[in-house]
DNA sequence: TATTGTTATACTCTATAACTATA
DNA sequence: TATAGTTATAGAGTATAACAATA
């Protein structure tokens, strides 16, 4: 039947964004050092880049170059994020997080998939079966492919 | 087995944000009249709750009373929105979207759902039928039920 | 000359505080 | 006195433009 996938994108277009709701509140609520959500997207997107550049942070994130190195100077003034000179090529900057960093990135996101396990957990098995089977097709058709880097556990913005 | 809903929630947190980014970046690219996510919200909130008042816009959409009059301001600019004193009580603002405000609301909703239903028709029809239970029993946990109004379809925040 | 990043400046969005009008 | 909304003012975040340093 053709007008299925119709059917199946109104409950995703409704149901989706009740997910994302409870995702940013509870990050939201985990901001214990007053980042914004761009920042912690920042942090999560160098958790999984280590060395990026600014311009790359600034692509990924879709920021302006200004923008960022602004954002980052935040970063940096709260101990999270160290800027170093490329050794290579001495126009770039080469970020990376500190300890303290990657602890708070670590700790966000742990804190939020145990929220979301214990909302799962209220299904029968075989409910939750069909949310796994219906994540990983999603992840299919949603991936971006092109990008040269994976956008997974980086994209909870906005708050 | 106690660990999956864990697994699960993994695979939701790494999921869903991408998911999300489509339906922004669909909304994003269908604003044509210039207007904010929270100015969009707002109408879908209106769309619902014909007639609420700018107490009740500033609750759902999470803005202050002086902020949310001010993005009234705009839409109303826009004409997309009327605002007239209440009969009854004649300091509330009643609030009610114009025929070009309902019919930007529609199509833009409308565009998304046509944005994830082609996505979502490069799916075999199991994995589609998969989606659509997972979505179903996804609903029922992450509903918010002390709320006095449906937050379906107007979440689509921030960009 | 092109690229990477920073500084200067302006605009939007939002909040808090103070105010007006109505109940 | 309490409630609904507006106006005034300030702070965060972002963009564009201009600049400095390196390739």
């Amino acid at each position: 039947m053709d007008s299925s996938p119709v059917l199946e994108a109104r409950q995703v277009l409704d149901v989706v964004p009740l997910i994302m709701c409870a995702i940013r509140r509870e990050m939201r609520s985990h901001r214990s050092a007053d980042i914004s959500v761009p920042q912690f997207r920042t942090l999560a997107f160098l958790n999984e880049h280590e060395g990026a550049s600014l311009s790359d942070a600034a692509e990924f994130i879709g920021l302006t170059l200004p923008s960022m190195s602004k954002l980052v100077d935040g970063l940096v003034t709260r101990g999270l994020v160290t800027r170093q000179t490329h050794p290579g090529d001495r126009r770039r900057m080469t970020l990376t997080l500190t300890g303290a960093g990657q602890e708070f990135h670590q700790s966000a996101r742990q804190a939020t998939q145990d929220c979301l396990a214990r909302r799962l957990a209220l299904l029968s098995d075989s409910d939750r079966a069909a949310v796994m089977r219906a994540m990983e097709a999603l992840c299919l058709v949603f991936m971006p492919s092109d990008e040269p880097v994976s956008p997974l556990s980086v994209s909870a913005e906005e708050g």
